[in-house]
DNA sequence: CTGCATCCTGGAAGATACTG
DNA sequence: CAGTATCTTCCAGGATGCAG
């Protein structure tokens, strides 16, 4: 960021950063449904990809990585034939899960209000059209 | 959630489609900013631009459309010259607001513990090359 | 069983220019 | 001031096949 160009609204960047942390944590397509599936304890892979409808095996791997990166869950090889791969949340990934509660909350309970809201605004731009 | 411990497929869907309800709403690499920025009152257009670094003017019409059309936020025209449009948070928007406070405070608190986890696991697969 | 390698596509978002 | 209209680029994510 260069001295010329000072951004004035700091209130708003101040607050964007932790979402902006968030969201890149969170925001693929699987992250959170993953942290969802594997949240009541050691998961196998196949496991997690049963559970998770319409999840591809490359998007699962992919999604755990990151989330295996981020520290957010624990991947354990058992070296036996077959092999077994267990996974398992963090402490700050429960904790995440915990917060994240609140916003399903929000959605089911504003869900309705939402369904009629758009379509509301859909009726009235169809009929602009 | 059913009775039998280990969740099947159903029980990731019944808890998925809240999420991803969420998801859908909040997806947008600017939504989430929008709402901040919108959170103190009624705001003008070339307010939340120059509150939002890094923001388009595209962008930020479109993401406004999109949270207007759920309903999260309202859209007021003063038939001045020149034009005055002013933005809105809802209730709801104002209540999604509240529960997206408990997810940066968590990205806030563990912040350092995940670029940590990040760096370890680079380490590691940096030196695997 | 648990992945990785490859190819491919739709859509999100940036750049730029114009307007009531 | 508050947008629209195009064009283009980029990449998350789907499909498929192979492998330890």
């Amino acid at each position: 960021m260069s001295r010329t160009q000072v951004p004035q609204a700091s209130d708003i960047v101040d607050l964007a950063c932790p979402v902006r942390e968030v969201l890149d944590r969170v925001a693929g397509k699987w992250s959170i449904l993953v942290i969802i599936a594997a949240a009541h304890g050691p998961v196998r892979f196949t496991e997690l990809e049963r559970s998770i409808a319409g999840i591809s095996r490359r998007m699962l791997t992919l999604t755990l990585r990151n989330l295996e990166r981020d520290g957010l869950l624990t991947r354990t090889v058992h070296p036996t034939v077959p092999p077994k791969v267990e996974y398992e949340l963090t402490d700050i990934a429960r904790e995440l899960r915990e917060s994240l509660l609140s916003l399903t909350d929000w959605a089911v309970r504003h869900r309705s209000t939402i369904y009629a809201a758009r379509s509301a605004y859909d009726a009235k731009a169809a009929e602009n059209a």
